[in-house]
DNA sequence: ACTGGATACGTTATAATGTCACATCCAACC
DNA sequence: GGTTGGATGTGACATTATAACGTATCCAGT
């Protein structure tokens, strides 16, 4: 039978916590697992939702919580635009990623450092960066 | 005495709505005037306070309609990472603007279509692109 | 002037998203 | 065993945004 499409993400969290001195707990684990799984990004409330199958004890700061470690870790990110959010199969280490989302089928396609701005403010230093390119793949524009 | 520094942008704000046949109602005036004289990025509900100096009636539809339709004419911008808004001076037409965000002083300083990205997804065609840097401007990294 | 349709606005309620503060648990370490 | 620090539970609340529906206003055509 075919494995989850997150195991090996998963794995290689497992891998990044250790050097970093983190804990997967099995919450953190859960929801990574659950982001990387979904079909697109995914809201924190239906994250929430998926928690508590059954009358879970899950509340809104528990999936914030282990959404924002998970960032910190650069194994997720958030669409700011849709207020939702993406699992990475990359785990690089920082810098942002350029997220470039499909309108049709949600299916989210990821960058890294590839667009250095041209045109910065004289003296600006930028700390971070937040891309989000919307429109069609190229599956939904054949 | 100066005028508000808001002045020469709502001047082409009229022209650009006579061009359109849109309608700058008193509402929307008022709403481009006060997020273009405002400090920086502002909340929605910070522009409903200041629209109801004395009691008034505006409710939140007022000022999501308001900066629904200045948006759509690109008179202002929101910072998705922010949930904010802010006012555009250059009266541009589209395209989406590139934004410059100061996390000292608040200031954002606005480019157009200067960072083309090199590495789109395999037949991806962008509709609209969310960019936003934030970081510290020059006068705050002397 | 009258009227009809479209647009903008008022109003109420509620949905959706996100955070605070404090209690409790639990594992690691001494 | 006690202590400590991080993680989680829990309830309340804050913030951001929209739905739904009625009313007012503008303007074109008559």
């Amino acid at each position: 039978m075919s494995r989850s499409k997150s195991s090996k993400a998963l794995e290689a969290a497992e891998r990044l916590c250790q050097e970093r001195g983190e804990r997967l707990t099995p919450i953190r684990k859960r929801v990574l697992e659950l982001v990387l799984d979904w079909d697109g990004p995914v809201k924190a409330y239906d994250l929430l939702e998926a928690l508590n199958p059954d009358a879970g004890t899950a509340k809104p700061p528990t999936v914030y919580r282990a959404l924002d470690f998970l960032m910190g870790l650069g194994l997720v990110h958030k669409v700011e635009a849709l207020n939702a959010f993406v699992g990475c199969t990359h785990a690089h280490d920082e810098g942002g990623a350029e997220l470039y989302i499909c309108s049709d089928c949600g299916t989210v396609e990821e960058r890294h450092g590839s667009a250095i701005p041209k045109s910065v403010p004289d003296g600006f230093k930028i700390d971070r960066s937040v891309i989000e390119h919307f429109g069609h793949c190229g599956n939904c524009t054949p």
